[in-house]
Order: C-alpha cells, then sequence, then structure tokens
RNA sequence: CGGGGUGUGGCGCAGCCCGGUAGCGCGCUACGUUCGGGACGUAGAGGCCGGAGGUUCAAAUCCUCUCACCCCGACCA
C-alpha cells in the first residue's frame, strides 16, 4: 500500500489533502496560496465548465472576456464593494523590471511605476460595469446576460487546496435588466440552475436560500445561494447568485431610456461558482481508499483492465466492449499498461475515482463473462460479456442515484432542530451539521451567537416550512427557522 | 496576522541532543523470475542536508539572522 492515505476519522483534513494530491487532482506551486491544477482535477472542472456553459446558454446568456486587471480608482466607485474586498487584492504597481547594479539578478525597476496601481480582479463587477456604461443606452439593449470564463486572485490569509486558494478559476455572470423584478428573477433563475447542477450531475445536494445582511456580497442587496454539507459536518457555501439591486449601475452611472422616454438605472445581478466545486465534490463522496466520482462528471466512466495481462483474446473482447460503450456515450479507458499488475492497477483506479471497473480475464472469458466492479459500493459482479454495455449503462445511472441519494440521506441525518443555545452548542460539538434555529433576524444576535459557537448562518432557507417561534438566544420572536452551522 | 510545525535524492522520513563528511522505505533504471487485489531477487542511478553569516582542524548536527511552506485560529467563494 504505497499511497495509503490518512482515513477520514483519524484526520480529516488531512485525508482530504492527500486525496487531493494522491488522486492527483492538485499540487501546491511555488507560489503561497496557489495550486497547481493536474490534469485528473482539471478534467473535472473541464467537465463541470462543460455542463455549466451550456445551462447558462441554453437560458439565453453568452460569454465574454473580461481584463484581468482593474484601475485601482473602479474598485472603490462602490463602497461596500470596496469595503469587502480591499483587505484581499493584489496590486500592480509597475511595468518593467531591470538588472540590479550589483549583478544579483533582477529587480523592480523604480522608473516604471505605474500613475494608477492596478489591481488584479478579485471580482470584475467594477470594471464590467464600467464598461456596461458604454454598451447600454436604451430599453432595447437589455436585458444584457454575460458571463465570464475566468481566473481571479484574493489574497487569503489562509488557503486550502480547491476550497480557497489565492488564485482560483471560476465563472462570473453579470447581467444587466430593465426592471428590478427582471433582475431579481435572473438571480432566482441561476440560483435554479446552480442547484440542478449541484443535484444532478454533482450528486451534491445543496439547500438553496439567502444571506444573511453580515454574510451578504459586498455590494449586493440580496445574496442567494447554495449550502451543501460536508462529510465532516461542516457546510460549504457552492455557489452565489446576488441581487445587485442599481448599487453598481448607480456606482458607475450606467442608465437606460425606458419607453416613456425616461432615463433609468438599471438593474443588475452577479452569480458565480468556482473550482471550489471540486473540493466539495471530493468532500461529498469520497472514502478511504480514495476519490469517488459521480458518473456524469467523471473524465473517465469506465477503466478496463486485462487479468492478468493484455493478450490477443482478452485484447479481441475488450476492443468490442469499448466500441459497444463508445457507442452507448460512455467514455472508457483501456489500462493495457503491461509493467503494472492488475492489483495495482485496481488500487489505482479506485484512488482516482473512475466509477466503473472492467475485468476481463481468460477464466472468466471461458465463462463467457466479465468482472464488473463499482467504486461507490465496492460490490464485483460477473456479467455476460454481451450484455456488458447495457449493463454498465445502467450501472452508471444507478451509481449516480446512489450517490445522490447517500448524500441526501446524510444531510438529512446530520440536519437536526436546535430550541436552545444549549442543545445547538452541543450538536455542534458533537456530530456537528446543519442546525435549523430560531433567530430573532438581527446581525448583533447572529454575531453574538457565532462568538459563542463559532457557527454562522449559513442561509434563511427558501422552502423551510414557514414556522414562528422564538430566537434561541435572545428569546425575541421569530418567523423561521434558518440554517447554522461551522463551514468552510 | 496570532499559535503550532516542517524544510535532508522525485515522494515519505531517520540522522541533530552528544560535530568527524549522509542513511532507510517507496519510486526510478537494467536484467531475471513472477502475474485473478498495490510482486520478488540482483545490480545500478540519484542529495554540496531551504538560504546567508558565524564558531571549529572539521558543521546536516552548535550559534545568529533570514526565507519558504504546511497545519490550527481570526478574515473570506
Amino acid at each position: 500500500m504505497a499511497k495509503a492515505i490518512t482515513s477520514r476519522s483519524e484526520d480529516y483534513s488531512q485525508w482530504y489533502n492527500d486525496i487531493v494530491r494522491k488522486a492527483g487532482m492538485a499540487d501546491y506551486s511555488a507560489v503561497r496560496g496557489c495550486m497547481v491544477i493536474k490534469p485528473h482535477g482539471f478534467a473535472i472542472w473541464e467537465n463541470m465548465q462543460k455542463q455549466l456553459d451550456s445551462m447558462f446558454k441554453d437560458t439565453g446568456h453568452v460569454n465574454a472576456y473580461f481584463p484581468l486587471f482593474i484601475p485601482k480608482s473602479f474598485l472603490s466607485k462602490e463602497a461596500q464593494h470596496v469595503d469587502g474586498f480591499a483587505k484581499e487584492c493584489a496590486v500592480v504597481t509597475h511595468h518593467r523590471l531591470m538588472n540590479a547594479p550589483d549583478g544579483s539578478g533582477v529587480i523592480v525597476d523604480p522608473d516604471a511605476k505605474l500613475e494608477e496601481e492596478l489591481i488584479v480582479r478579485p471580482t470584475s463587477e467594477t470594471i464590467i460595469w464600467n464598461t456596461y456604461k458604454d454598451w447600454i443606452q436604451s430599453y432595447r439593449d437589455l436585458p444584457l446576460l454575460i458571463n465570464q470564463w475566468a481566473n481571479v486572485v484574493r489574497w487569503e490569509l489562509r488557503t486550502r487546496l480547491f476550497l480557497r486558494t489565492a488564485e482560483f478559476l471560476w465563472q462570473e455572470g453579470h447581467t444587466a435588466h430593465a426592471t428590478r423584478q427582471e433582475a431579481l428573477d435572473e438571480t432566482r433563475l441561476i440560483l435554479d440552475i446552480y442547484a440542478t447542477f449541484a443535484e444532478e450531475y454533482m450528486a451534491m445536494p445543496v439547500i438553496k436560500g439567502v444571506k444573511t445582511a453580515n454574510e451578504r456580497f459586498a455590494g449586493a442587496d440580496d445574496t442567494y445561494c447554495i449550502e451543501a454539507l460536508m462529510q465532516d459536518g461542516k457546510a460549504l457555501q457552492a455557489g452565489t447568485s446576488h441581487f445587485l439591486g442599481q448599487n453598481f449601475a448607480r456606482a458607475f452611472d450606467v442608465t437606460f431610456l425606458n419607453k416613456e422616454n425616461q432615463q433609468e438605472l438599471v438593474w443588475a445581478t452577479s452569480w458565480g461558482v468556482s473550482t471550489r466545486l471540486v473540493g466539495g465534490l471530493i468532500m461529498t463522496h469520497s472514502d478511504d481508499d480514495g476519490l469517488v466520482l459521480p458518473p456524469k462528471l467523471a473524465p473517465t466512466q469506465v477503466v478496463i483492465v486485462p487479468i492478468p495481462k493484455p493478450s490477443p483474446e482478452i485484447n479481441d473482447a475488450v476492443e468490442a466492449l469499448m466500441k459497444n460503450l463508445r457507442s452507448l456515450g460512455v467514455s472508457v479507458k483501456y489500462d493495457n499498461d503491461e509493467t503494472k499488475r492488475p492489483g495495482f492497477k485496481f488500487a489505482e483506479h479506485e484512488m482516482q475515482g473512475v466509477p466503473v471497473r472492467v475485468g476481463v480475464g481468460m477464466r472468466d472469458l471461458e465463462k463467457g463473462q466479465v468482472e464488473i466492479a463499482r467504486r461507490d459500493t465496492k460490490e464485483k459482479v460477473f456479467v455476460p460479456k454481451d450484455g456488458a454495455g447495457d449493463y454498465i449503462v445502467k450501472l452508471l445511472d444507478e451509481i449516480q442515484e446512489n450517490l445522490l441519494q447517500r448524500a441526501k440521506d446524510y444531510r438529512t441525518e446530520n440536519t437536526r432542530n436546535a430550541d436552545s443555545m444549549e442543545e445547538m452548542t452541543s450538536i455542534l460539538d458533537g456530530p456537528g451539521g446543519f442546525v435549523s434555529a430560531h433567530w430573532d433576524g438581527t446581525s448583533e444576535t447572529e454575531l453574538a451567537i457565532k462568538e459563542q459557537t463559532k457557527a454562522t448562518i449559513r442561509c434563511i432557507p427558501l422552502d423551510g416550512p414557514v414556522e414562528t417561534g422564538s430566537c434561541i438566544l435572545t428569546g425575541n420572536p421569530s418567523s423561521q427557522r434558518v440554517l447554522f452551522a461551522r463551514a468552510y
């Protein structure tokens, strides 16, 4: 067991790091807080991108690209916005290097100082709204439904592979609308897309909700989010969709002439998901043997291992099966590396989370069968060779379904009501998970609870039952339970 | 930014207390034997011990300074 990983029960965050590195997802880089995304990790991200991109396009959005650099002055135009991001910005101050006079290497050329510093975008609202100002004159120019796939930089103090890196990849949608209602509808439309994607593709159940004022995006009137629960009982914000009101339109003076020939401020939304989703995917499904991937996002859905090694008969059988699987839309790889033995390959593919493994050996072929193993349950069955393709297609669906169900069950078991601070504390210090509790709606109370428990309000669930009660801290009236958790 | 830790072949580590010129496991290369759950043998390749000073006949080891990264917090997608 050369590649044994730390078990979840022993040290959850070490387990997570082991998975990321030993499954070949990412590595630490020479730059603090920045990771190298390796081919296996990037392939998963590409599959996420592909699916999300088509969902955005199906709902009328188009892609564009805005600059990496933002003039410093732009950032300060929206007061809330700059407050939210100022502390974590990378700043470009010069544009040239020169040889050090003492020959010790290169130094920044002091004569190449920029007149105005450039900020490496932490998010693109400002540069985009500065551009929208020129693009929007009339109600006929609206709505403007634009998305960009990009990298952003936030100089985080504490980073974690995929979950929080100083540079990360994401998509950010920025839309402009003629009416408040239209912008609100857009915010919710995207939230639904995110939730659908999380559940149907990532097999990661999420709670849709609204953030409290404390947790709101800097510059938004409302922040909607999807919240997922990880295996260690901590919550992960998996995506956000912001209703920006007219804040950025006001800051960047973006107005349009309506049908009545009156100038109005434009309404805005912005929304994003990032490579953090890859971290969420890992922490939702994987186990002590490595990565577990939902078939819909797995770079390779089926791997075929010759047992014990390739031979003409085995190759022929594999060839036929691969052709069959490909015609059924399944991605399949033949691991015919003769220098590695089957056991090694099994362990390796389990580590990398390939959903289905097919073992093809003479002993089975003589019986007209192949061995099929599923990654999620580790079960193995023998299936007639000729029906293997159809069997696998069904099995992939079943795995996808099972992963979602398993994650849902876990979340259900780990979502508890608390009606007092004592109950809440004992849940959080015990099993963890989501705690559903009454809250009086004030920021002071929320912060006081955070102070005592380290838990934050993850969201006010959109489809939670309406139930009146009294705040677990102050006893003041509450109209709905909200979801607390310790979070990543 | 506070607290903790670590820097030694590609990876994981030992050696440091008590200075004497670097070792183990995995991986890598070659050959042979193996081959239905991470094979074995033999022979090899590969490291100026994070960096800079200092002490000493002699420094991975002692002293000073420094840099980097990781983990736990606070901040955040």
